[in-house]
DNA sequence: CTTTAGACGAAGTATTA
DNA sequence: TAATAATTCGTCTAAAG
C-alpha cells in the first residue's frame, strides 16, 4: 500500500476482477478497462472478492462482516420450526408458535438485506460506467427498494429490476439512458428484459414519468464533444424553435438533440462530424442527417452559403 | 481518403380497425 | 388480435472536399 505505483499490472478490479486498469491522467482517477469502474484510490490486490469503492461505503458497508461471497441463506444453515409446533425435546409446545413467527421475520428481513446489498454494489459499478449524477443513483435505489417491497424483484432477477429502476430514475431526473447502455452496463445480453421489468415498475409503482425531451440529452452530448457553451446554447435554441413548428413530435429526442447540436457547430464553427456526434449520441449519421434536413427547412437555415 | 448525401429494405413501435 | 402507418437503422452507392 506504501508503494504508489501506477502500475497497472498489480492491480486488481474489485468490481470485476479485471487486471486491466489503467490510470487517467487527466482526472486522476484508475479506470478498469473491462467494467469501467472508476476508482480515486490506488486499488492493489484488495484480497477479498466483495467490493466497496470509497471510504465511505467500506464504513457502511462493513457494517454487517459478512463476505458477499457467502450468499446462501442463513449462511447455509436452515433452521426450520415446523407447524406442529414441538420443541427440541419433541413435546408440543405453547410458546414455539411465536419462536416461529420471529424466526420467519428474521430471516425475510435479512434476505431483504442481503438482497439490498447485492443490488447496491452493482448498483455502484452501474452508476460508475454509465457516469450517474447523484441524484440518479439515490431514486434509483429508491424506486428499487420499492419495487422489492412490492415483489416484483421475484422471479424477475436482481440485475433486471435494477436495470429498470436505473432506467426509471434517469429519466425522471432528466439525465435519461438508453436500455441497451444500461444492459452493456450490466453485461446482459437484451434489454427487452429491462425494458419488460420498466413497464411493471410503471404500472405497479406508479412512477411520474414525463418523455424525454430533446434538451435532456445535450448536456451530456455537449460535454463529450467537447464544445463551448454557446454550441450548446445555441442547440438549445434550435431545439426550442423546432419544438415550435411542430416537427419534433414522433421523433426520437435523441436524434433531434444530435442534429440541433450538429448544426450548432456549424453554426459557431466549431465543426464535428456527423460520425463524431451519432457516436455519443448513440443514434446513427442516417438520423441525424433526416432530422437536421428537416430542422433546417424548418427554421430557414442554409448550412452551404 | 474522409465526410456528406440519399435510397432501399429490415426491424421494431404505435395506432387503428 | 391483425393490419397499417410512421420511424429508425444498417448498408450501399455516389458526390463533394
Amino acid at each position: 500500500m506504501a508503494n504508489s505505483e501506477k502500475d497497472a499490472g498489480e492491480m486488481v478490479c474489485p468490481a470485476c476482477g479485471s487486471r486491466e486498469i489503467v490510470f487517467d491522467e487527466e482526472r486522476g482517477e484508475y479506470v478498469c478497462e473491462k467494467c469501467g469502474l472508476v476508482n480515486e484510490e490506488p486499488v492493489i490486490d484488495p484480497g477479498p472478492e466483495w467490493r466497496h469503492f470509497n471510504s465511505d461505503q467500506r464504513q457502511r458497508r462493513s457494517r454487517t462482516g459478512e463476505p458477499a461471497k457467502v450468499r446462501l441463506p442463513d449462511k447455509g444453515l436452515s433452521t426450520i420450526i415446523d407447524r406442529e409446533l414441538r420443541d427440541s425435546s419433541g413435546r408440543k409446545n405453547p410458546h414455539m408458535q411465536r419462536l416461529r413467527t420471529w424466526d420467519n421475520r428474521i430471516k425475510a428481513s435479512s434476505s431483504r438485506e442481503r438482497n439490498f446489498q447485492q443490488a447496491f454494489q452493482e448498483l455502484e459499478v452501474l452508476a460508475s460506467k454509465l457516469q450517474l449524477p447523484e441524484p440518479a443513483k439515490e431514486r434509483a435505489a429508491a424506486i428499487y427498494r420499492k419495487a422489492y417491497e412490492k415483489g416484483i424483484v421475484r422471479g424477475r432477477g436482481i440485475e433486471s429490476v435494477l436495470g429498470a429502476a436505473v432506467f426509471a430514475a434517469c429519466k425522471e431526473t432528466r439525465h435519461p439512458r438508453t436500455a441497451r447502455e444500461i444492459a452493456e452496463a450490466l453485461n446482459m445480453p437484451d434489454e427487452n428484459e429491462i425494458l419488460r421489468a420498466y413497464r411493471v415498475l410503471q404500472r405497479k409503482l406508479g412512477l411520474n414519468q414525463r418523455p424525454t425531451e430533446p434538451s435532456d440529452h445535450l448536456p451530456r452530448f455537449a460535454s463529450k464533444l467537447n464544445v463551448s457553451e454557446d454550441v450548446e446554447a445555441k442547440a438549445q435554441e434550435i431545439i426550442e424553435k423546432a419544438k415550435e413548428k411542430g416537427i419534433t413530435v414522433g421523433k426520437g429526442p435523441a436524434g433531434i438533440a444530435a442534429a440541433a447540436l450538429y448544426i450548432a457547430c456549424i453554426l459557431e464553427g466549431e465543426r464535428r462530424t456527423q460520425r463524431e456526434i451519432a457516436e455519443v449520441a448513440k443514434v446513427t449519421e442516417v438520423t441525424i442527417r433526416n432530422r437536421y434536413k428537416e430542422i433546417c427547412e424548418a427554421l430557414g437555415i442554409d448550412l452551404h452559403p
